[in-house]
DNA sequence: TAGTGGTCTAGACCACCAA
DNA sequence: TGGTGGTCTAGACCACTAC
């Protein structure tokens, strides 16, 4: 028997001086998990089994637990049990150069999966107002959807253009950038915004992770040669899944601003 | 007296169908948030008022309450109350120009605060040996500090460098880019990795925020104008602090990679 | 000292999944 | 059907803060 058997005892706990019971609990089970005595896919004990092992109560068990789960490194299924969550390959992706999910995963030799969650014209929001440039009562067309690679989910993207750019949203199939380049009006600039924010339940279970987990947000806005604005496009990345990467230069002495 | 006396009542529960209480109670604030019933500052009842106000447990309160902690939108101060969080102005920061942080913040005329973790040579790590790229037995200098703003932690610095570079970390005063640039070794190229990670609880109180609030994770391994590495450093910025703004062009053909 | 959040318990019922 | 996680309760004690 071995592993899993020794990790949880009452002696543990206690007297250790930990802190709170949860915390040695979760310290417990993140160290099994950092030193390899818990795989990913291997399934923990119940958390009443755990309750009795340990001689916590379920309540505090589950709170030692949760915050493993919040993090993503454990997976509940109810029903089922509870499993360490299986290892995310961190894809790398250069963030210097405008180019699509599509062509980005085709570049790696990764299929590309969209599902798509709305696809439509609509009026405009405030916010698209402002980002895209409209013209009073001009409509939106809105593309949503999750972006998968490999039957795992890694984006959510939510883009906005002008009905003038885009009459008709239904026509896209895959990649939006091939669609705007057989129309001429492919962007060649972009500026975008990254953040972190904490994924809340329904853009959790749309990339497959529990809610409270960090997420990347990025905005971006893109242009055609012509300066006029193409796309407004808000994307939440799984943070565990994605690294993004920048090179950076030293500003010439010329290129720096004043102010 | 209005407000908050009626925006939590046993009337928003149980018949409305609106899934668990927990949630229900969580969707309750979090609209009083949003539609700036509660402001930022605003104190709540205390969890065990909100409990008979709403006829729930102060356990089924205290989950309802959690989520918003763990997103960074309620502070909870114990023997003191639990609050909506200040708001916390966004600072933009362009992404790709090498500058340090101090000189960032002097740019938009800001003050800079530095609060030393540790400051010292130490043997390397693996990490550290990789990234440097260290012969064996070279010792690193290691710099770890938290860096404010207006007295708002805003970000923590872990940066090592080879001792060839820095044999004296105790020098390094506010901004170790002025003290390198002093000795001729100030980096003129950069790579950066970033990511979002969920904070830990040591990482969360070092910038004073719940533990588990989304944060931004940047790697940076920064050159000379010869090609040698200067440093490597990983920082944590608050996710809700910070927005990096990028700008995207399009590669140029001939710049395409092919694979 | 009175009130607040932080921790912990024992026990209950529900919804779901797998055999 | 038996076991799993998900929700919920009533009550207790502690550590801390403000007065």
């Amino acid at each position: 028997m071995g592993d899993i058997g020794d990790i949880f005892t009452p002696d543990a706990f206690g007297e250790s001086g930990g802190g709170p019971l949860y915390l040695q609990l979760h310290r417990l089970i993140a160290e099994a998990i950092a030193s390899g005595r818990l795989r990913p896919g291997d399934s923990l004990p119940s958390e009443r089994e755990l309750a009795a092992m340990t001689g916590l109560s379920r309540v505090t068990v589950r709170k030692g637990v949760a915050e493993l789960v919040a993090s993503g490194q454990l997976v509940q299924r109810r029903g089922s049990g509870t499993f360490v969550a299986p290892k995310v390959e961190k894809l790398e992706q250069a963030l210097s150069l405008l180019t699509s999910f599509t062509e980005d995963m085709e570049r790696r030799g990764r299929n590309v999966e969209s599902h798509w969650i709305a696809r439509g014209l609509h009026a405009a929001a405030p916010e698209e107002v402002m980002a895209l440039g409209l013209g009073a009562g001009e409509r939106v067309a809105r593309l949503e959807r999750v972006r998968s690679s490999d039957g795992v989910p890694l984006a959510i993207e939510r883009a906005s253009l002008s009905q003038r750019i885009l009459p008709d949203p239904e026509q896209v199939s895959d990649s939006l950038y091939a669609m705007l380049e057989s129309r001429g009006q492919r962007p060649v600039r972009a500026v975008q915004r990254i953040s972190a924010a904490n994924l809340n339940a329904k853009d959790a279970e749309l990339l497959g992770v529990a809610p409270g987990v960090a997420g990347l947000r990025i905005e971006r806005i893109s242009y055609l040669p012509s300066g006029k604005v193409v796309e407004f496009t808000r994307s939440l990345y799984r943070g565990d899944a994605y690294d993004f990467a920048v090179e950076l230069k030293l500003a010439p002495d010329g290129e720096r601003k004043p102010e």
